[in-house]
DNA sequence: ATAAAAAAGTGTTATAAAGTGCGTTAAAAG
DNA sequence: CTTTTAACGCACTTTATAACACTTTTTTAT
């Protein structure tokens, strides 16, 4: 699943995926869909039931008590929105007030929302097309040093 | 059970967990909540009573003359409030005035319940945003060397 | 030690806000 | 021109919370 889509959130911050991904989530079986924060840029990440039960299971199990893997959990575990999903449906999907905070996307009813393969991102169309001509953000994380444990991990 | 809550004590210190884990709850069996209060942060961990069973076990089993294991110890175990807890009911818990001064939410009617699959955390508000956001908070222990009989537990 | 008062804890109800479902209209694609 | 898709609007349902009443426990004073 992969590409670039403009779409429209609804009054109650609802958007539904589009329809040229339907086949896809049928195939793939999938009734959950997971919206969570993205650790490093301010915009979220979508991925699919089954995906995120496999990266939840595994970063839950790592030592909490390192600050580092902490960080990532709460990010990561601590912000996940697990939304029923219906392939045959609407496919649509409520974003939460504090997500749309962090990705900044609090005012605007439109979203970019770009297909990565086995998930997608979310993103503010300002914060994306400045990231994909070469500006930077303000809120970027970089330079994290990460522990052995997560290093063979990707989010 | 995953995610980020905004939620209100009433006047008596309860919370109510909110709907969308009910389901979990009830899958899970548990009638008995576990809070206590967290080992690093000032916040708290509210367990599953069957994930306290086991994490209780192990911990209170190791050898207690390692300061570090003595000190989780004391503040996993010597904190720990069992709360019944009903799943199929108003899935109502009440926080105690010592767990409340630990973590800062004394006078607040407002916290943060934080879902990390098998447990969550409680926070104060303000507590939260400021971790969330990079700061440092007094309290913080970091840096914890860790025995070799607790590097594969997590809390 | 006992009774009264205060505090702490439990349970119920009412109401506003948030979330869900679905039909209709508008726009885009074939 | 027909069909599909996306966006919008509205009604309904569920949820969160504040307010209230009642019970139990603890404290205080006699």
């Amino acid at each position: 699943m992969f590409g670039f889509n403009n779409i429209s959130l609804d009054k109650k911050s609802r958007f539904s995926f589009p329809a040229k991904y339907r086949d896809a989530f049928i195939n793939s079986n999938e009734n959950q869909i997971v919206i969570t924060k993205d650790p490093q840029y301010p915009a979220l990440k979508v991925y699919l039931g089954s995906e995120w039960d496999q990266i939840s299971t595994k970063l839950s199990s790592l030592q909490g008590l390192d600050p580092i893997v902490r960080n990532l959990q709460w990010t990561i575990l601590g912000n996940a929105s697990v939304c029923d999903f219906e392939p045959n449906g609407r496919m649509q999907v409520l974003i939460s007030a504090d997500l749309k905070k962090y990705a900044q996307i609090e005012e605007a009813n439109r979203i970019c929302l770009i297909g990565m393969g086995n998930k997608f991102e979310i993103w503010n169309q300002e914060n994306w097309e400045q990231r994909q001509t070469g500006g930077s953000l303000a809120t970027e994380i970089l330079d994290i040093v990460l522990p052995e444990s997560i290093k063979d991990m990707s989010f």
